[in-house]
DNA sequence: CCCTCCGTTGGTACATATTACCATCACGGC
DNA sequence: GCCGTGATGGTAATATGTACCAACGGAGGG
């Protein structure tokens, strides 16, 4: 359907790669089109399932190496949240972002009256601003709802039970790439 | 010095306490102090340090538990950030947030500018905003002039290694409470 | 002051998240 | 095609957080 598309992707992924100097390896064009295809907030493996379906062995600590390289070079953002697992955001441009504090869903959204919020002056503490985003926190409309039914007193938000498959780490062990026969 | 003070402090623990319907226990009061004392916004870890001092024989299950509890009492925020370990912080009242992105250390600041800000409609996703703040990420004092006698051409920031002493896990073992002779 | 009860703690074991390490491999310049 | 260097795969180790349960102890009643 895109192959156009397609193209003009791998173009830029190469040329990127020029830029930051770094080698162009199958791996790395599999996040980088991982990353583009998604709106929402992954975590490393949500990443890594997906890129097992396009690259066949590739390793989790690959996963986690790439998208740490992406993020030192600012290709997507590490996001600031509570919870346990790094989430990554391939948007890159100015955004902001809504927290259920129920069930640490996180949303995007724009408004540029929140773009346009003025920078304090912290040069007293000699930091220097590369930029900012705002967090809202409350409750999602999954949340909110289920929350009414039950009456709503609830002091303690039970967190989602976490949903990673209990499939003992690297189970590519049965394909070995790397045992020259 | 201050045992005024520290008398206020129990006072003020114990009606906290009493308001939520929780038992007034050493472990707990030993929390609530070292949080009031601190500035900065300390992983579960950094509170443990200084809790085995105050109580001798802490467990670290009991620093996670009772910081948990807090959290959800709102006696205490539970810090959105992209660091790997939960950070609290004891200040309560709206202010906003400085993240290094070289140390991962978190600075406050207040202004009223940032406090006022109009939130967003959100009324097309259903979600309830509760409140918020802003997060202004950038190099701290320290990490600036490092990266700048270097040359500042560090493409990979390095992080602080991590600073958790190699100690087994509940080092408190050698001196055993539970079994009643 | 003692007793009893239920909320809390300590400690182990486990679950999950991330990193260190190193032998092996493969991208890209020649 | 060949080589050197940077990247990958896999294991082991470390970090971080939670479940569980027996033992304890704060607080109210006697």
């Amino acid at each position: 359907m895109d192959s156009a598309t397609t193209h003009e992707r791998l173009a830029q992924f190469r040329r990127m790669c020029r830029e930051h100097g770094l080698v162009a390896t199958v791996q790395r064009q599999a996040v980088f089109e991982t990353l583009l295809e998604r709106e929402d907030h992954p975590t490393v493996d949500q990443v890594y399932e997906r890129l097992a379906e396009r690259v066949p062995g590739i390793s989790r600590t690959t996963a986690y190496r790439i998208l740490d390289t992406f993020a030192r070079l600012g290709l997507v953002t590490r996001i600031c949240h509570p919870g346990s697992a790094a989430r990554f955001d391939p948007k890159i441009g100015r955004h902001h972002h809504l927290f259920c504090v129920s069930c640490e869903r996180i949303i995007d959204i724009e408004d540029d009256r929140l773009d346009r919020i003025q920078w304090p002056d912290v040069s007293a503490c000699g930091f220097e601003i590369q930029g900012f985003d705002v967090h809202f926190h409350g409750l999602c409309a999954d949340c909110r709802s289920r929350q009414g039914k039950k009456g709503g007193g609830a002091v303690r938000p039970s967190k989602q039970p976490k949903a990673r498959k209990s499939v003992p780490r690297n189970r590519s062990s049965n394909l070995p790439r790397r045992t020259k026969p």
